[in-house]
DNA sequence: ATTTGTGAAACGTTTCACAGCG
DNA sequence: CGCTGTGAAACGTTTCACAAAT
C-alpha cells in the first residue's frame, strides 16, 4: 500500500484538495468529449488555472503523467475520484426542510455524484412526515442525534435559519457527524476534526460590488465615459 | 474625497474583499445583540479569525479603531458596507428559473440584503410568463441582452444547466453585465473585467471527504474508541 | 518534439511583536 | 493600562525554468 506517494509526511494544502473537485469536473468534461489524453495544458485551459499549478497540484498524490504525451484522462479521473475518496457513496443528512431545503433535497446534481439525502430533518409539526421529491421522509429535528448515528452518517447539510445553524449543529455533532455544508450565513463553532464549508451567496455578491464602479449603469445610450473620452 | 486611505495605489487583495462580507455579518449579529464597541479580539472570536488579521484588512481602507477601546459597531458596519458599496441597491437579473432558480427567487436572505432579484429569465416556453413569489415575471431567454442593457442591471445570477451555462453567460455579457454569481459546475469564460464567482455544493462536499478516515462510521453500538480510550 | 515533475525563485498572506496613542 | 495600526518576520502558494523521459 501507499506506493509511489512522494514524502509520505508531508501535508497537503487545503488549497490543493479544494481543487481537486474542480479537476474531476473538468476532466470529466472532457471524457464526455470523447476527449482520451490531455496534457496539463489544455487541461488548464478547459479549467481556467495554469498549468504548472495541475502539475504541482497532481504532485503530491503521485506521479499521473507521461512526459511528451500528457495525462490519461479515465486514468486520471479515477485516479482523483480515488484520491478524494468519492469512488463510494457518502450518505448525508439534511436539516432543514424550507424552501432551500427541499430546493437541496430535490437537487438533481447529487444523483451523479457519490453523496446521497438518507435523512432529513425539521423542526417544525407540519414538515415532518412530509417526504421528498426522492423519497425520503422528514423526521424530528430531536431525533437527529440517535438517527445520524444509528445510519452512519458522517456529513450534515445545514439549511436553517441563521438563527437556529448552531442549535442544529450542536445535535449533528452529537450525532458523530465530522463534515457540514453550511448554508447559514452564521460561523458555526466544531470542535476540533470536524470539517465545515460555507455556501453564502449574499457574501460572493457583496464581495463583486466592490469591484464595481460607482456610476456607470451602461445606460439606453452608450456610455458617457466612452464619449467624454475621460 | 479619498482622504485618510492609505498608499492610494495599493491594490487590495481579493482575498481581504472576500472577507469583509463575513465582518459586516459578525458585526451585525453583535449589532443585534446591542453591542456598540469592539475590540479587534472579541470580533475575532464572534467570527473564527484571529485579531490581527482583522486589523490588517481593516487598515488597508483606514483607521476605523480607537487605541484602548476598539471599534465603534455602528460605525464600522457603516464603513464596511460602503466599502462594499452594498449601501445602495443592486439589482440583479437571475437566469433560469427551474428548482434552482425558483429557490433563489424565493429566497428570503435578499431582503435584508442591498440586492434585489428584478429581472427573470427562463427559455421554456410553459415557465415564461409565469410569477415569482416576489411578483417578477418570467422573460424569454432570448431578451436578456436587450433587457439587461435597458434596466442598466449589472449583476447577473446563472442557475441554468451546466450545458446552457455558457450560453446565457454569453447573453448576459451581451447585455453589459459586470458580475456573475454561477451556480452552474462549469467554468464560465468571460472577458477581463467581468466577475465570476462560483456555488458549486458537490465541489464543497467532496473536498470533505477527503478528510474523512476511509472507516470509521460510528457504529449502532457506541464508538469503540471511547470505550476503549478511557 | 513534447510534456512531465520538481528544485528554486518569486510572489502573496498571515502572524508576530511592539511603538504609540487614548 | 488596553488596544490599534503596522513594520518585519514567518509562513504559504504560485510560477519559472529545465533536466529527464519518451
Amino acid at each position: 500500500m501507499e506506493r509511489d506517494l512522494p514524502d509520505r509526511d508531508q501535508a497537503i494544502p487545503d488549497i490543493v484538495i479544494r481543487r481537486l473537485p474542480i479537476y474531476r469536473r473538468g476532466l470529466r468534461h472532457l471524457l464526455d468529449e470523447g476527449r482520451l489524453t490531455i496534457s496539463s495544458n489544455d487541461l488548464a485551459d478547459e479549467i481556467g488555472v495554469t498549468a504548472a499549478q495541475i502539475r504541482r497540484d497532481l504532485s503530491y498524490f503521485g506521479r499521473f503523467g507521461k512526459q511528451g504525451k500528457g495525462y490519461d484522462v479515465p486514468t486520471l479521473v479515477d485516479a482523483v475520484q480515488q484520491i478524494l475518496k468519492i469512488d463510494r457513496r457518502w450518505d448525508v443528512a439534511l436539516v432543514g426542510f424550507g424552501h432551500l431545503g427541499q430546493a437541496i433535497a430535490d437537487y438533481r446534481g447529487f444523483e451523479p455524484s457519490s453523496f446521497r439525502i438518507s435523512a432529513i430533518f425539521d423542526r417544525s409539526p407540519n414538515r415532518i412526515g412530509q417526504v421528498s421529491a426522492h423519497g425520503v421522509e422528514v423526521q424530528a429535528e430531536g431525533d437527529i442525534a440517535t438517527l445520524v448515528r444509528r445510519a452512519g452518517i458522517r456529513m450534515g447539510i445545514v439549511a436553517v435559519p441563521a438563527d437556529q445553524a448552531q442549535e442544529v449543529t450542536d445535535l449533528l455533532l452529537e450525532g458523530g457527524i465530522e463534515a457540514i455544508l453550511n448554508y447559514a450565513p452564521v460561523t458555526l463553532r466544531v470542535p476540533e476534526g470536524v470539517w465545515v464549508r460555507e455556501i453564502d451567496p449574499i457574501s460572493l455578491m457583496q464581495s463583486m460590488t466592490f469591484y464595481l464602479d460607482a456610476d456607470d449603469p451602461p445606460g439606453r445610450s452608450g456610455s458617457i465615459a466612452d464619449v467624454a473620452g475621460a
